[in-house]
DNA sequence: CACTTGACCTGTCCGC
DNA sequence: TGCGGACAGGTCAAGT
């Protein structure tokens, strides 16, 4: 499931394969994975040249010439894959995880100039994938609503504890996942952040003392920035823009080890559910702070 | 208004 | 071995 770190592994890949690319055809099969008219392909994607590729939040922005922009939601499934003469020059072509290209789940494809591809492909078609004016991209309503960027330098442990407070009588965790308050944050690293700050998912934002929502400020870009380092984490489907796993799942110290021992107390690692999600939790060493009726 | 739950989907896994 | 159902979780819409 990719968040904020393997979105951001993505588009380091993507911005180093398709600037300058010019596109010759476009696949879809998929209205919702892709619901762009053949006339608007036509017109603002086919022959525009890649200009550049950004992130913000979860979002890919594939920026074209013509003024125009793809703009990519991968949630839960989603991969863009990268197949074509430069797709290996930073490892080799067996690191791919992916097989022949297009498989049973590609839903768009793009064909270059020099018939290099790039391939959406969403096993659970939750994600999508639409061309709209490039300056349109900010009156979206999930990017006027959506939070900061937490690995941007001046999002301070101040700026994040105000915004936890917004939601002040909501379980910490369901605050984290919400993608107004902070963005890019989803299952795997707020799972992760609440473990390193000794933080029950189920605390009550309010109740939650300063000095531990700094900690959690902290913890939380730790974690980000070691799984951008590690290349994101391949939980089932993730992979990189060339079709390669990322490693910072072997880093995880409570996501997807429920019935493991705790790696600071020894104590067993348990999933309980929170805020409708699963949630990996050591109840030994994260305090559950609770709501001070009043 | 604040907050929680269900819908969107398909592949995988578990129990019978 | 086959089959039904639970489960995975990002985001928006609908419900409490």
């Amino acid at each position: 499931m990719p968040e904020l770190p393997e979105v951001e592994t993505v588009k380091m890949g993507l911005k180093r394969l398709l600037p300058g690319l010019v596109v010759t055809n476009v696949k879809h099969d998929w209205p919702k994975s892709f619901p762009n008219t053949k006339a608007e392909v036509g017109e603002f994607l086919i022959g525009a040249t890649i200009i550049d590729v950004r992130r913000r939040a979860k979002v890919l922005m594939i920026d074209l010439s013509s003024k125009y922009s793809l703009v990519i939601h991968l949630k839960m499934t989603g991969q863009l894959v990268f197949r074509g003469k430069n797709s290996f020059g930073a490892g080799h072509p067996t690191d791919s995880l992916i097989g022949k290209l297009p498989d049973k789940s590609t839903r768009v494809s793009i064909t270059f100039k020099n018939s290099e591809r790039l391939y959406f492909n969403d096993q659970r078609k939750f994600g999508w994938m639409r061309l709209m004016p490039t300056i349109e991209i900010s009156n979206i309503d999930f990017m006027r609503k959506v939070g900061p960027e937490p690995l941007e330098p001046d999002f301070s442990a101040n700026d994040f504890i105000k915004r936890l407070h917004k939601r002040k009588n909501s379980k910490i965790k369901a605050v984290l996942l919400d993608q107004t308050i902070v963005a890019g944050v989803g299952n795997i690293y707020a799972d992760e952040s609440l473990f390193a700050a000794k933080i029950h998912p189920f605390s009550q934002v309010s109740a939650i003392p300063q000095s531990r929502l700094k900690i959690l400020h902290q913890e939380l870009r730790a974690v980000l920035f070691l799984s951008i380092k590690k290349g994101g984490s391949t939980d089932r489907n993730y992979v990189d823009a060339l079709g390669r796993r990322g490693s910072y799942i072997d880093f995880a110290l409570v996501f997807r080890k429920e019935n493991q021992p705790c790696p600071t107390c020894g104590h067993e690692i348990i999933k309980i559910r929170v805020a409708g999600r699963g949630s990996h939790i050591c109840t030994h060493c994260q305090k559950l702070y609770k709501r001070s009726r009043n």
